[in-house]
DNA sequence: CGAATTCTGCACCAATCGGTGACGAAGCGA
DNA sequence: TCGCTTCGTCACCGATTGGTGCAGAATTCG
């Protein structure tokens, strides 16, 4: 972050302190993780967390991008899959796996995270439903693509086949939460891309 | 409840002051719904919840039985629809219209419920997730007999399909919370039925 | 070395959390 | 009317919430 490296050194990992950090959000959500679980998981004090990451909403966004880039990165991946359904086996895959690794929390923090929530959380929640419907948003584009390029049938509706996809993914992530298994999780993507294009 | 009705009645309508506690639950959670945000809804005082409803987790449950007989009631009433197809219309249709409501808030209680709980909240949350595998086990039996009666065909699962049919209603209720029109939402459970038997 | 800078640990802040004790008002049966 | 029961309001409880002020220790620059 910074050039200069005056003063006495932090004393812990920044990057491991996030890791765990996104550990108990991915848990509790926002509103449920609070700065003794957080702290503690981090293995910092409070103040020491404050001073090297802000906030707990920042320390959230920060969290957020490190999902981003790691287990949430299924979601960036995927449309680059060759072809259409390619693209939605990737992503629901991709859900499956990332809402069922062992060891982690169970689920989709982006889901996990944007629902039920008190009136302290309500920022956050905006900000993880816009997220989502991004997401969904470059689905619906990769698919008007596929529909340019004919790899989709011109009567296709890239809206609503993403739309469909990001729900399902939406499903599994709930299902996970309650403890489905990852074989049980795959056979209902089997079934959401056995027929091709849904829509 | 009571059959002695000594001493001065309550001056408040019990039922009235579940439907607004259901109400607030709905939009923030167990945990996120305050004492301080339900009394206030209820227009009553916190003494007066505790007298008549006993705990905030006694009140959650009282609130759930409402939403089961209402809002809820679809997914009892799908299982009884003629023909798999029609129940599986049922359901999701029934997820779509109980999570748009107009004037209600957007989902469903139990997937809102159920999802980023911090500590003191994991006895609702338990609860929640075997209520809705309860709604899922139902489902499946019903499939089952479905393909005793040869209304699905012998090699159809009737587990995979119960689980696939509630990933898309709990995605279904995800998507709403996220602001997704009773529209959009229509399309995805016509794709999800389009083919049918889907497994 | 000394000065400047930055980290950490402790105690503490006001606000809010779920939940109660006390007491007067209000209604019932007699 | 009286006595009993219940209700509702006010204040309060200890615990926890997210967030800080302060003092001291640690490290780098000059």
């Amino acid at each position: 972050m910074e050039q200069v490296k005056r003063g006495r050194p932090r004393a812990f990992d920044a990057d491991e302190a996030l890791e765990q950090a996104l550990v108990v959000f991915w848990e509790h959500g926002y509103e449920g993780a609070s700065l003794a679980l957080l702290t503690e998981a981090m293995g910092i004090s409070r103040k020491s967390m404050y001073a090297a990451f802000g906030n707990k909403e920042e320390l959230f966004l920060k969290v957020l991008q490190r999902y981003e880039a790691g287990p949430g990165a299924y979601v960036r991946e995927a449309v680059r899959a060759p072809t259409a359904r390619a693209v939605a086996r990737a992503y629901l895959e991709g859900a499956v796996r990332a809402g069922t690794q062992p060891g982690r929390p169970a689920g989709c923090l982006g889901v996990r995270a944007a629902l039920s929530v008190g009136v302290t959380g309500q920022t956050v929640q905006a900000i993880m439903t816009t997220w989502r419907a991004e997401s969904q948003a470059g689905l619906r584009d990769r698919f008007r693509r596929a529909v340019d390029e004919g790899d989709l049938p011109a009567d296709a509706d890239p809206e609503v086949i993403a739309r469909y996809l990001t729900t399902v993914a939406d499903g599994v992530s709930v299902q996970a939460t309650g403890g489905a298994s990852p074989a049980a999780l795959q056979h209902v993507v089997e079934v959401a891309l056995r027929h091709w294009p849904p829509a």
